[in-house]
DNA sequence: TAGATTGTTAATCGATTAACAATC
DNA sequence: TAGATTGTTAATCGATTAACAATC
């Protein structure tokens, strides 16, 4: 290998990595205008976060660095992010569960950009097999582990049921997968050292509902009778033939 | 109003929050198998958690608090926490974007049992007009500023291409929502006071995968030749007829 | 030189965990 | 009484923000 460095991961926040994506937008679409540099000052206003928190943010993840009354380049950024997100990651998973949620994500194409790749969705039911979303095929439930073993694939994704969440997690783990992402609002119980990562989409709209009742109380709970009207009757749609 | 105590929001933290579906999950099963009484021990052993912890969210969502030697009754604590979710949200919100992701949330049953529901979708697409996910119909998006206004919605969320959102935000604003959940992975720009939550697909599984090569470094990423074939000829399937 | 900007070191803040006193 | 358990107060940890010295 020819790495400068340690190609293992270095230590960066989650919450760094998270921020990583606006950066890259930002920058991207800088460039694309034509700017050439650019200061984490300007980048912190338009991303609405802290100064300082987008240099350390920036120096976590690109060598460039900036320099003082220039700023940075833009153009380096951009290629040190990309590989950054490239270049440090290019795992596989499998999903099971091709529901509305199993099809989004089979069928989302922003993976790519990180080096990650859904290889394969799994389902139960008969009348999804051999259906093709984005390219991924799926296959059914009972090939399952030993497609995941034979693919060496380390990372799983749970998008069935609850009631079914845990049952599909054990043949996960059984065919070696190490990460679990799991999208059904249940805990699943695993082997010591296997990793599950939780998204709950109800409890992510009841975070955004609580900050909104926090800062404005209850404004706009009334009106109830006349919207069930508009709704059901459709009458909304006229105007539109 | 007769409420017991002020109905604004406690200051509970975002994190509890994520926790406590978690733990009406588990007691709602474990009242089901017939146990009266658990505790914050047996309930941390259970789902992976600190024993102080989870006495800190339970005192936090509860009134009825444990005693000690007997621990909690599990009764109450389910009728708290489901008083907890429902009583203290009761929130509606409109989505925009009826691709895959967007049917996805649409048809997702969980958002009720938190007192939170997404009336209606809205689309460009003529060929998704009328059509109902779960009873929530799809409207063309020029209805989208006037009915979400009468509605009354605080509520916008966004499953539409990267592209389309800063529009659709703006029309969202401009409709009187106060907080949209972002689904496009691109910063949204808003007047102040409104609230964006950005949810990143692909930001969140790459922090699996990182998580991944921190702790087990590079294994598995081989094997590569023989497998494009296998999921390629749909072999796999083989045996399913 | 003066001013903009970086990068680092220190302070603050919030959440988790540990220690412990209270109680049944 | 002894032991399990709660709830609280203090310590720790990690992330964000502020202060500041270095530099072009």
């Amino acid at each position: 290998m020819m790495s400068t460095r340690d190609s293992s991961i270095t230590p960066i926040s989650n919450q760094t990595v998270k921020r990583i994506p606006f950066y890259l937008g930002y920058l991207q679409s800088a460039l694309a205008a034509g700017t050439e540099n650019t200061s984490a000052t300007v980048i912190a206003r338009a991303l609405n976060l802290n100064e300082v928190q987008v240099r350390k943010d920036l120096a976590a993840v690109s060598q460039s660095g900036g320099r003082p009354r220039t700023g940075y380049v833009i153009k380096d950024l951009v290629s040190d992010i990309e590989d950054f997100l490239g270049l440090n990651n290019n795992d596989e998973a499998v999903l099971v569960g091709a529901g509305h949620l199993g099809k989004a994500l089979l069928s989302y194409k922003g993976f790519d950009e990180y080096g990650l790749k859904i290889v394969a969705g799994f389902d139960s039911d008969e009348a999804a097999m051999g259906m093709e979303y984005n390219e991924k095929m799926i296959f059914p439930l009972n090939k399952l582990v030993d497609l995941t073993k034979r693919l060496n694939i380390r990372i799983g994704i749970i998008t069935v049921p609850a009631g079914a969440a845990q049952g599909v997690c054990d043949m996960l783990v059984e065919a070696g997968c190490l990460a679990i992402w799991n999208f059904a609002p249940v805990h699943l119980n695993v082997p010591e050292g296997i990793m599950v990562q939780n998204e709950n989409m109800a409890a992510s709209l009841l975070l955004l509902s609580r900050h909104l009742q926090e800062h404005f109380s209850h404004e706009g709970i009334q009106g109830k009778t006349e919207w069930e009207e508009i709704l059901e009757s459709g009458s909304a749609l006229d105007g539109q033939r």
